[in-house]
DNA sequence: GCGCTACCTTAAGGCTGCCTTAAGGGACGT
DNA sequence: ACGTCCCTTAAGGCAGCCTTAAGGTAGCGC
């Protein structure tokens, strides 16, 4: 946990380092927009602690210039001017907490933690096998990084197969996640599928072994 | 963007549904502990605007037991006990933000915002996508730099949909987002919000997932 | 090589789901 | 109280998908 402190009072900032420290994170302290920019631009922080007041601009001016870098870092906004005006601006600038002047060291460390907890954890579990990939978020299938369109029947059956690669489905493994129970069906419309499938995906993709079932085949 | 308020307070409860339903937010609201564990489990909020002091125990209990649930659904903590030490434990105990009675509805409104972009991933206020820009603060949205009027439905699905450009939603997670428990729809509205909505915005910006739901699509 | 079986391919029909339009009612402001 | 806007409901039409079925093709045993 490494934050970025920007603050140009000498003791508020110095107690802010002491006092974060404490709590266990890894501070750098800055005490101008210049070399708050500098920082941010060079080294990756988990959060910032942002004073709203510096001498050579506004923070407000560094918060933009971030978001605008398109960096996401968490930034908690510190001020002596304590409006709820002014809070709402913060917030809707692109900050993410606001404490008014003066505050407590305990809390300010809480609030980064939170800030800290909610910014970490955000993976995508996507599907990847040879050039095709699927996203089980967006139910939407790439082959070599270009959308394939595929109908409701076709992403469920490659869903079936890309959740265990190389494993064999039968027919009838595959009708069982195609279909619920009231709705069986007496034909070949797997066959067809796969058929549709292999035509949109290529050719190789999907093995068939003979009397058994279906597969991911060629490479991996 | 749907909001469960948890508060035991007739008059509170009332000025946040009313304040916030205002700010552009889909309101549902309970006054005991046991009502919002149940709210929670049946039904799925972008946001909880949780009092601590409720008649059947506390609201450290409905935080930690959505906590243990896996929920990271994020919440706002609101309380008359507003001292240091409070807020310390409400946000280590897993709240994502904390507010001391009394409170400014703008202010409310303001953390919720910060706090569902910062749940989505996002960091900037502004949304967009194409040549849409969605501001939430606002509740406006202007196609290739020239504003664009629409009603609060039509807003809200427009939002809903660029909370997560590219990912698909079902009419029935639409139709969550949109309506409070209360008033539950039968009917193909939200068909009829989106075909208003590409009126307005242009085609080619809502795509049709058949049998699957709508989604942003197009370039990006 | 022959026959059998399993699978592939193609096309057509039915059906589900979505789009579109329009009308009625309710909320809100004037 | 009236007008306006918006929201919901409902019905008709259309498009795309899914299934079915029939004929063709490749593997396998004898």
């Amino acid at each position: 946990m490494r934050v970025l402190i920007v603050e140009d009072d000498d003791i508020l900032r110095d107690g802010l380092k002491v006092g974060l420290a404490l709590a266990g994170f890894t501070t750098d302290a800055v005490a101008t927009r210049e070399s708050a920019e500098a920082a941010l631009a060079a080294g990756s922080f988990d959060a910032v602690v942002l004073d709203l007041m510096l001498p050579d601009g506004s923070g407000t001016d560094v918060l933009k210039k971030l978001r605008d870098a398109r960096n996401d870092t968490p930034v908690l906004l510190l001020t002596a001017r304590d409006t709820v005006a002014d809070r709402v601006s913060g917030l809707d600038m692109g900050a993410d907490d606001y404490l008014g002047k003066p505050f407590d060291l305990d809390e300010v460390a809480a609030r980064l933690r939170a800030l800290a907890r909610r910014s970490a954890g955000r993976s995508t579990a996507l599907i990847e096998w040879a050039t095709i990939r699927l996203d089980p978020a967006r139910q939407s299938v790439e082959k070599a990084g270009t959308p394939v369109r595929l109908s409701r029947r076709e992403y469920a059956v490659l869903h079936a197969l890309m959740s265990q690669p190389g494993a064999i489905f039968s027919k009838a493994t595959l009708e069982d996640k195609l279909y619920g129970w009231q709705e069986e069906v007496e034909s070949n419309a797997v066959e067809v599928h796969i058929h549709h499938l292999r035509n949109k995906l290529g050719p190789g993709l999907i093995e068939t072994v003979r009397g058994i079932g279906y597969r991911l085949g060629g490479d991996s």
